[in-house]
DNA sequence: AAGGGGGCCAACCGCCACATC
DNA sequence: CGATGTGGCGGTTGGCCCCCT
């Protein structure tokens, strides 16, 4: 798909990425990390607002994304997780490595709402011929709709710090690519009965040394051609500007 | 063979939460 | 404590693709 590239009022580039705005990118992010979002762009050459810079990244770009191919039993728990937590995508992505919020989202609404919603079709079928003689009241209960509805005893949507999309993306050659970063709280824990024990996972192999350990980007993914990419173009990270975020990049 | 329409999906938009000043 | 900046989320858009007629 190429949308038309155009530029803004600020003039930023809008549009479909070009293969050279992506190298960029993969480039700078491989060397330098992503450590403000908006004042990337400046540094990495490009002419793309930080949120842009952050879209393509996170949802195309970082390593061990998956594309497509989604397996049987991705299905069943992007159902199950929809039936229980409604559209919150990036809970959902949460729980499959690899897949992002934003694919799962546009997933869903091409091919696994009608695949549920047959389901659900099918199981009213069945229930109805078995419960023939019981009035709609004491039928089972419908399931969700999870299009129209929604999950009452969820509260509202708010800024979660565990989705895969913000995940930090902790990428170490011999560890492990992309983790989930726990809750900060444990309140939709006790609420949603959430399995915790995948996202924590990684904790595991987590020590004092690993927040010692650098930032480094699993660049393996890459073609070669792309991580020496245009190295010109690049503005280093100036050191304080580096450390004026307290280190956070290098966690 | 052509073209119309729906499907798919990358990207954008607007809003919100949190952090910092 | 309010203003501002930043990041993250879900909803929506729009353009190409592909199938059907």
């Amino acid at each position: 798909m190429v949308k038309n590239t155009y530029s803004d009022k600020s003039g930023h580039r809008k549009g479909t990425w070009t293969p050279e705005e992506d190298k960029k990118l993969i480039a700078y992010i491989t060397r330098y990390g992503h450590w403000n979002w908006n004042l990337l762009p400046k540094f990495a050459g490009l002419e793309r607002c930080g949120k842009s810079c952050r879209l393509r990244w996170l949802n195309y770009l970082r390593p061990n994304i998956k594309r497509g191919n989604y397996t049987q039993e991705e299905d069943e728990t992007i159902i199950k997780m929809v039936q229980r937590l409604g559209n919150r995508w990036s809970l959902i992505a949460a729980q499959l490595p690899g897949r992002t919020d934003n694919e799962i989202k546009n997933y869903w609404h091409t091919n696994l709402k009608k695949k549920y919603h047959q389901q659900n079709v099918n199981a009213e079928t069945e229930v109805s011929k078995s419960k023939d003689h019981q009035s709609p009241d004491e039928a089972l209960p419908k399931p969700n709709n999870v299009d129209d509805v929604p999950f009452q005893n969820l509260p509202p949507t708010s800024q979660s710090t565990d989705s895969c999309t913000t995940s930090s993306i902790i990428i170490s050659p011999t560890q492990f690519s992309i983790t989930t970063t726990g809750r900060s709280s444990d309140d939709s824990k006790e609420k949603f009965d959430i399995p915790y024990e995948d996202e924590f996972a990684f904790a595991d192999v987590m020590n004092e040394s690993f927040w010692l350990e650098p930032y480094v980007v699993d660049i393996s993914c890459y073609p070669s051609d792309v991580l020496v990419a245009e190295p010109d173009c690049f503005s280093p990270v100036p050191d304080v500007e580096l450390w004026s975020h307290d280190h956070e990049y290098f966690a």
